[in-house]
DNA sequence: TATAAAAGTTAGATTAATCTAACAATTGAA
DNA sequence: TTCAATTGTTAGATTAATCTAACTTTTATA
C-alpha cells in the first residue's frame, strides 16, 4: 500500500513521461513544489521498491510497474472527474479538485461502482482517456491548436489543463469539447491567435491558452 | 484545517460522548486503538485548539466547537453511507468502510451535492442520524432489543455497529431497517432471545446481538 | 486504611515527509 | 576548454503521529 504522498510522485512521474521523454529531478521538484532533495531522497526509495530506476545524476524512468500503479491512480482520478460531472451535477471546472483527494481511497468496488454507472467511458471531462483497470492507457494523438495556422478548421477534443481558472476563462468563451474553431489569423510575433466559433464573434487566444487546446483538423 | 489523524480523534471523542458521560484517555484510546501516551499528548494539543477541555486526571470534554466539528465529519460520513447505499446500490453492509475514508475529503460543495440528491435525508442506511450542517444532531430515543422481553413487538430502527461482519449476519437473519420484531422467549441466564419476523421460523439471538439492535416498541 | 491494580503522565525513540545549508557533478556559454 | 550556472546529492534539522519504558496518581479492594 502507498502513502497519499507516494501516490502523487507516481502520477507526477507518470505526466512527466508523457510529456518529455527523460524526466529529471529538478523537473519532478517543480511539477511537485517539494524541495530536490526531498525528492531525490524519495527516488532513492522508490528504486528500492521498484517503481523507478534511478541512478546517481541519471533521468528517472519508471519501471512498468511504477507505470502501471500510476495509471490506476489516473483511473481513479478520471472516473471520479467523470462521475462527479455526469451523475453529479459538477461543471468541468469543479471536478478536478475534489477528484484530487478521492483519487487516494482505498476501494476498488466504488471505482468500479462509478465505472459501471458510468458505462465504462473511454475520456474523463476534459477529454482526457481514462487508463483500463490493468493501469493501461492509450493516448490519443491532438495536437495543441497553437501548431495550428490562419484558414485552419480544427475540433476541440481535449484540455492539458484541468484548473479551476482557466476552465472558467473558456467558459466565457464559449468553449467547450467537440466545439469547431476556425483560425482567422495568426501573430507570427507572440503566437496569439483570433478565431471565431461558428457564427460567434471573433475570439483572441493567446499562445499560453492555445498551448493547452488539444485538437484535431477537422 | 484539521488531519485525519486528529479528525478520527474527534469523531471517537463525539460517539464516547454520546454513549457515556465522562471519555477518558484510556476509553478513547481503547477505541482508537492508540496507546495512551499518544492520546495523552494528542488531547493537550487539543485542549490548547480548544477543542476539549482537559485537565491532568480529569475526563476529557469536547468543548461547543469540538462538538460541532465532530458532528460535521460524522454529516460526511453519513450522507456518503447514503448516497453509496441509495444512489450508487451498495449494500448496507459496505458503505462505512468506505465513508470512513471519504469522511476526510475537504469538499463542502461534494457533500452538500449529495445531500441535495439525496433529498436531505434525515438518516443514514443504518439508521443512524444525519447531523445538519450547522453541526446539530438530534438523538433519537431508540433502545436496545436486550431490553425487551418475551411477549414484545417491537420494529428494528437502527443498528449501531456498523461493521460489515455484523451487518451480513442480519442480513443473513433477514433483519432489515423497518422488520417487526416479536420476542417469543428470553433466556434468564445469558440474555439470549427467541424472536419471530411475521411469519418466518424462530430465531435465537444472542445477548452481543440484541444490545446492537435499536428497536421502538410497537 | 493500606496497598495492589488500573489509569494517567513523562521522557525519549522512531518513522515518514518535509525542509535548509553546504557541497559535488554536469552542462553550457564565452 | 574553462568556469559559472544549473542540477543533483549529502548531512542534518523539523514536525506530526506514533511507540515503549518508567514513573505517578487515582481507584478500588482486601
Amino acid at each position: 500500500m502507498y502513502s497519499a504522498a507516494e501516490e502523487n510522485y507516481l502520477k507526477a512521474l507518470l505526466s512527466l513521461a508523457n510529456e518529455q521523454h527523460e524526466v529529471s529531478v529538478n523537473e519532478l521538484s517543480k511539477r511537485l513544489e517539494i524541495k530536490m532533495p526531498t525528492v531525490n531522497s524519495m527516488m532513492k526509495k522508490f528504486a528500492e521498491k521498484g517503481l523507478v530506476h534511478f541512478e546517481s545524476y541519471k533521468p528517472i524512468r519508471l519501471t512498468a510497474e511504477g507505470k502501471r500503479l500510476a495509471a490506476l491512480i489516473v483511473r481513479k482520478h478520471r472516473l471520479t472527474e467523470m462521475f462527479l460531472y455526469e451523475k453529479m451535477g459538477f461543471g468541468w471546472e469543479e471536478v478536478h479538485e475534489i477528484a484530487e483527494q478521492m483519487e487516494h481511497i482505498q476501494a476498488p468496488k466504488l471505482f468500479e461502482k462509478m465505472d459501471e454507472i458510468l458505462g465504462f467511458p473511454k475520456f474523463d471531462p476534459h477529454g482526457s482517456p481514462i487508463p483500463d483497470a490493468h493501469g493501461l492507457l492509450e493516448t490519443p494523438d491532438y495536437t495543441p491548436l497553437s501548431g495550428f495556422n490562419a484558414g485552419d478548421s480544427v475540433k476541440l477534443m481535449a484540455i492539458s489543463d484541468s484548473s479551476e481558472s482557466f476552465l472558467r476563462f473558456l467558459n466565457q468563451k464559449h468553449l467547450q469539447l467537440g466545439t469547431l474553431i476556425h483560425i482567422k489569423s495568426k501573430e507570427t510575433y507572440d503566437g496569439s491567435i483570433r478565431i471565431c466559433i461558428g457564427d460567434g464573434p471573433v475570439e483572441m487566444l493567446s499562445r499560453h491558452v492555445t498551448e493547452r487546446l488539444m485538437v484535431l483538423p477537422v
